[in-house]
RNA sequence: GGGCGGUUGGCGGAGCAGCUAACGCACCACACUGUAAAUGUGGCGACCUCUGGUCUUCGGGGGUGCAAGUCCCUCACCGCCCA
C-alpha cells in the first residue's frame, strides 16, 4: 500500500547538527535525504563543505550531493530541477523525502516552488555589462523593465546584470511566480544559542583543518578550480585560498574565518526568520514528535 | 630633570581652524526572480511628540578667534631619546 506523500525539511544554521538529526528522522520515518546545501553539490569539496560520510550516512540514501564540478557553475534552477526529480523518485518508493541543508534559497525554491526565468546566465553580456558602473547598469534595466527596476536593489550590480540579462532575453523580467509542491511540507528548524553556535563552529573549524582541509583546497587548485572560484565559493575556500596565496597567516586564517562563518550563519537566520511556517526545535526528541504527529496526520 | 612625539566613538585610525568628525573592524538590523557559503543595503554619542527635531562630543582645565579635535597656556597620562 502507498503512504500519503508527505515532505519534511530540515533546515538550520551552519553547524547546528543538521545532517545528524536528518539521518535520525531518515531512520525513524522510513526516508531518503536530499541535501540542501549549495556547496555540497561539488565533488571533492568534501571537509570544507562538511559532507556527511559514508559513515555517518548510516546506509541511509543522500541525493544532490556530488551532483557537480567545482569547475563549472551550479545554480539554483539546476538544483530545483534536480529535487525535484529526487523528490519524485523518492515517492515512488513508498519513502519519505527529508531536504536537509542550509541553503534557505535552494528550500524555498523548491517548497515554494519560485519560478526562476528561463534564460540561461549569458557571460559574455555579463562581462560586457560589468565594465559599466552600477548607476548606469540601474539606468538600463529602468529603462528595459521599469517594473523590475522598481523593486530590485540599485546598488547591488550583480542582481542588476542578471535582471538586464533576462530582460534582453524575453522582453522584462516576469512577476515572480509561485507553485509550492502539492504536498504537505512539514519545517524543522534546529534552534542554537548564540554562543553555543560560535562554540560549535570553533570546534568544527578546528576539527576540519587537521582532517585535512587544507589539503583538500590544494588539491581542488591542482584539479585547475581558479583562485577566483575559490574566492567565489566563500568560507572555508575563500580564506584558504588566500591563505595558500600567503596573503595571511595561519593565526590570522582561524580568527578571520571563525568570524566569517559567525557572519554568515547571521545571515542565514535572517533569512529563516522570516518564514513562519518553521517549528524551531531543540533536539531531537521534539524533533521526532513533531514529524510523527505530521506523519500521522 | 631635559628634549621630542602622542592622547579622537567598543577597537584601529583620518581630520590639524570654517558646512553632517572620513574610513576600516566589531556590533545591530535588513534585502534576496539561474553565482545565494555568493551579492548587496541601512544603523552604530544621548534624548524626544522619531520619514523629523533637540542637545552633547575629540584626555582635564583655561585662553585667543566671528568660528577650535584643529592655535596658545597649563595639568595629567603614555611612548621614545638624552641625563
Amino acid at each position: 500500500m502507498s503512504i500519503a506523500q508527505k515532505i519534511i525539511v530540515i533546515l538550520g544554521q551552519t553547524a547546528s547538527g543538521k545532517s545528524g538529526l536528518a539521518v535520525k528522522l531518515a531512520k525513524k520515518f522510513n526516508g531518503e535525504i536530499i541535501s540542501a546545501d549549495s556547496r555540497q553539490v561539488y565533488k571533492g569539496m568534501d571537509i570544507g563543505t562538511g559532507k556527511i560520510s559514508k559513515r555517518e550516512k548510516q546506509g541511509i540514501l543522500h541525493h544532490l550531493l556530488d551532483v557537480a564540478s567545482p569547475k563549472r557553475r551550479f545554480t539554483v534552477a539546476e538544483y530545483k530541477k534536480m529535487a525535484l526529480a529526487a523528490i519524485n523518485k523518492i515517492f515512488k518508493k513508498n519513502k519519505i523525502p527529508i531536504l536537509c541543508g542550509g541553503t534557505g534559497f535552494y528550500i524555498q525554491a523548491v517548497v515554494d516552488g519560485i519560478a526562476i526565468p528561463e534564460v540561461k546566465p549569458d557571460l559574455l553580456l555579463r562581462s560586457g555589462l560589468n565594465s559599466l558602473n552600477t548607476e548606469a547598469l540601474f539606468e538600463k534595466i529602468k529603462k528595459l523593465d521599469p517594473r523590475r527596476a522598481n523593486t530590485i536593489d540599485r546598488y547591488n550590480r550583480r542582481r542588476l546584470i542578471r535582471a538586464i540579462e533576462i530582460a534582453k532575453k524575453i522582453g522584462v523580467v516576469p512577476v515572480l511566480q509561485k507553485n509550492p509542491l502539492p504536498y504537505p511540507v512539514l519545517m524543522i528548524g534546529i534552534k542554537k544559542s548564540p554562543e553555543e553556535l560560535k562554540k560549535l563552529i570553533k570546534k568544527r573549524l578546528l576539527k576540519r583543518l587537521k582532517q585535512g582541509m587544507i589539503a583538500e583546497v590544494k588539491k581542488l587548485r591542482q584539479s585547475g578550480v581558479s583562485w577566483k572560484q575559490l574566492e567565489e565559493f566563500g568560507l572555508e575556500y575563500r580564506w584558504l585560498a588566500r591563505y595558500l596565496q600567503s596573503k595571511l597567516t595561519r593565526t590570522v586564517l582561524v580568527s578571520l574565518l571563525q568570524k566569517d562563518i559567525e557572519h554568515f550563519a547571521k545571515r542565514q537566520m535572517t533569512w529563516f526568520k522570516r518564514d513562519n511556517r518553521i517549528y524551531w526545535v531543540k533536539n531531537y526528541k521534539e524533533a521526532k514528535s513533531l514529524a510523527q504527529k505530521f506523519i500521522n496526520k
